[in-house]
DNA sequence: AATGCGGGGAC
DNA sequence: GTCCCAGCATT
């Protein structure tokens, strides 16, 4: 059995002192913890774990979950973002429950084949759950050894990523995995932050390249930037005398699929729709007669990482409504809140529903 | 190798 | 405004 290498003996006597307290990491039980890395990719803590709790609440077991549908567990992760998450979720979940007679797979080739787990959270739960020694390789530990290593290369280039995923298996060797892949993704939250880490009271002072050479500040570096683009997008929110409106289960490859909204027109500018315009597109697409139409008044801006929305909302009236084909859907209007939706939406449903408290 | 996918918090 | 967060699937 090999020793532990001094970079995890410096790293693990530094996480002593450090106690995270996190709700998955009460136990070992694999399906709490591969839960947990699903809803915390590319989250914050603060963020995901109330989304951890409601989950493991309502889903108790692997197989509450695969036995779920598909649309309750969307409504669950209603605004954590990254839905396709919730997809793989549920596709794996249906997996475990069919391949692995409902047993989380134990081996680490086995858990990696899960649709949504990728080598990261393959190896966060080989570690965690089963103790075997699996190096992770997340955003803290790109930047942690990026620095510690004085790499000035882009980390966004997969020939870089290689060399740090190959240092990061070398260094976990012959320490505890679980211990050593806590410990350096609390080193990365926690000391060696992205912005103004704390250098001055260090473990690695004398041992960290980017510190001796002054390019912590530089380091890790990124070679892409991200060009965003701008839709407008306009709602038609159709509802007949019986208070019965039109969903839109969202199918298409796009932002915020398997979600629902409602019908929408897209411009490439921010110029409102005509009343003609409008008839014509509900009768096209309903066969539908538009009886009233009350135009927004104002525009809900909404910012993803790729892409700015404008959102507005047009209240109309049709008649009797009937016969609506997939991906459209007439519910009532109370049943709404048992529809996932995007977050744009629902910020213009909580603004309609305290403007009527008022009114 | 490059691209798209959310939402929010820190600065 | 910018950056980035317990990344991944798809092409």
């Amino acid at each position: 059995m090999a020793k532990p290498t001094q970079f995890a003996i410096r790293l693990l006597r530094w996480h002593e002192g450090i106690d995270r307290d996190l709700p998955w990491k009460k136990n070992r039980n694999p399906y709490q913890i591969w839960l947990s890395e699903i809803i915390m990719q590319q989250t914050r803590v603060a963020q995901g774990t109330p989304y951890y709790l409601k989950f493991v609440s309502e889903y108790p077991t692997i197989t509450d979950l695969a036995d779920a549908p598909e649309d309750d567990i969307m409504k669950l992760w209603q605004g954590l973002g990254y839905y396709s998450r919730a997809r793989n979720l549920h596709h794996a979940a249906k997996t475990v429950r069919d391949e692995f007679d409902g047993d989380f797979p134990t081996a680490y080739k086995d858990i990696l084949s899960l649709k949504g787990v990728g080598k990261y959270t393959a190896a966060a739960i080989a570690s965690f759950a089963y103790g075997l020694e699996y190096a992770v390789v997340d955003g803290n530990v790109i930047r942690v050894l990026s620095r510690y290593y004085g790499i000035t290369d882009a980390v966004d280039q997969s020939s870089t990523l290689r060399f740090i995923q190959e240092k990061a298996d070398l260094l976990i060797k012959g320490s505890d995995p679980s211990d050593y892949n806590q410990a350096i993704m609390d080193f990365g939250a926690l000391q060696c932050t992205p912005k103004s880490p704390n250098c001055a009271i260090c473990a690695f002072e004398d041992t960290c390249t980017a510190y001796q050479k002054e390019l912590v500040s530089i380091i890790p570096t990124k070679a892409k930037k991200i060009k965003k683009r701008t839709r407008y997008l306009h709602y038609l929110i159709l509802e007949d005398s019986a208070g019965r409106v039109i969903i839109h289960h969202r199918r298409e490859k796009d932002i915020w699929q398997s979600l629902y909204d409602y019908h929408c027109i897209e411009s490439l500018t921010d110029t409102q729709l005509g009343e003609e315009e409008i008839r014509k597109d509900v009768l096209d697409n309903f066969g539908l007669e538009v009886e009233s139409i009350i135009y927004p008044t104002k525009a809900y801006k909404h910012i993803l990482t790729h892409q700015t929305l404008y959102g507005q909302f047009y209240q109309i009236k049709v008649d009797q409504i009937s016969n609506i084909n997939s991906p459209y859907l007439n519910i009532d209007q109370g049943a709404i809140p048992k529809y996932a939706m995007p977050v744009l939406i629902t910020n213009y449903l909580d603004d309609t529903k305290k403007d009527k408290l008022f009114s």
